[in-house]
DNA sequence: AGACTTTTAAATGTCAGACAATTAAAATCT
DNA sequence: AGATTTTAATTGTCTGACATTTAAAAGTCT
């Protein structure tokens, strides 16, 4: 592990990608303790301040995870599927909220990945994913739920389904999708009559689920895409009719 | 934006934390200048290394960018979706490479998503997409090739299929299934009879793509994971009789 | 007046040294 | 032996300073 002090990059930036790329070569392995604070600043012939800001851009990106107390330090960590995907979420959703993606493009490629997971969860679904399921379509017909509870048990109710897959990697990708969405969706103010359309297709939805029919399922997303699609259009539309009057 | 001082967490995660919160949640926008750090410091009341440690925090995360000299200072980033791949690619790898995932379960994940993408391709390529799918078909021929410039030329050319949808947030999604699939797929050491069946199944793809059919490209994506998991269920087998002998 | 040069000031980058807080292990005591 | 105290290592934070970079202001010359 060296830096090259004349570059004009940042030190702690370069003593960062150094840590990080023995992680990633695995010269440093899953638990395994960096040197103390101290040392690596003597190593790397730098403060330790300069050291600690390296330190604190690798735990942002939970590549390791800091102690204090003797036989403290800092110890790489295994990036969970958690930590994934909440960095996967706060990712999408900036992407999304910063680069003017439209809405269609955006719910596109969330249904595209869904479908992918569907059939995989036809054929795999556990009991409890169905339970899970059934009980978020339940909740989603009570009268008195508020737009943002319906907007989340919505998120739940796909969350279910993609984890029906028994694939951690397709939920891990599928996570930022589904989730960087919601702030979108939740533009879209589902009134009363709206959500009963939703209900039903979350219905058959469950319904081929537990069949195991990957075509229903695939068919019913499919709908369920055009009917958002169109969803969105006219509130944009009666937005753009309001602004001019 | 204000902090605990009394909360168990370190202060520059939740400075971090705050900053971040402000920029999700859009009170700062893109490439608005933050306080400086003395004011920062002077805000949050706490010193400047405290500061500094949060700021790289987020640079970490490509949620800011800082400038030296005067009228220089810390600014909102937009993320692009450059940074995004990286960053997904980076934490992908390592989440397969920490987690013990089955070759199955990633092969399982990476063409689900993957088909989920051909319809869209199919659709809508353009001659450029084909050209570089074309092209990288061409240099898998060529017999001087490594292992390792071939499975970079596979990358490329799944990479130019995904991207044949024209859906920026698709590709940013696949490009972390795909890419950090890489390792796993260069311990499979392709022989010189495997490469002459892969470019079969790319020729096939890129003529499906070409000619706009969705079902063959399907098919033809089936059929590659098919042969991907016994080439692998192959190797792993190979390799623990060579174990036990 | 206009163009070029120099100075200045503001900001980040880095360093040195200190102290506080935490924690596990070692030492001590009962 | 077991409980308690001490100790030492380590991270967390602060203060103050200096270096470096950079844009803008001031000054100078034509």
């Amino acid at each position: 592990m060296k830096i090259d002090p004349s570059s004009p990059a940042d030190l702690s930036a370069q003593i960062a990608g150094a840590i990080r790329d023995a992680i990633i070569g695995g010269d440093l392995i899953v638990d395994e303790r960096l040197p103390s604070e101290a040392e690596l600043a003597d190593h790397f012939n730098v403060s330790r301040p300069t050291v600690r800001e390296a330190l604190k851009r690798l735990a942002a990106q939970s590549l390791i995870r800091t102690q204090r107390g003797a036989s403290g330090g800092a110890f790489v960590n295994r990036l969970s599927f958690e930590n994934a995907y909440a960095q996967q979420i706060t990712t999408s959703t900036l992407l999304l909220s910063m680069n003017a993606v439209s809405f269609d493009t955006a719910c596109e490629a969330r249904f595209a990945l869904e479908r992918a997971c569907a059939p995989l969860s036809a054929l795999r679904r556990t009991a409890d994913h169905l339970a899970t399921m059934r009980a978020e379509i339940h909740r989603q017909q009570q009268p008195g739920l508020t737009d943002e509870a319906f907007c989340a048990s919505d998120v739940a109710f796909h969350r279910a389904l993609v984890d029906g897959a028994s694939n951690p990697v397709l939920s891990y990708q599928l996570a930022g999708a589904v989730e960087a969405m919601q702030p979108l969706m939740n533009m879209i103010t589902f009134t009363a009559r709206s959500r009963g359309a939703i209900v039903a297709f979350h219905t058959e939805l469950a319904d081929a689920i537990e069949a195991g029919d990957a075509s229903v399922a695939d068919s019913a997303l499919d709908r369920l895409e055009d009917y958002t699609r169109t969803l969105a259009r006219d509130v944009m539309a009666a937005r753009a009719a309001k602004a001019n009057t």
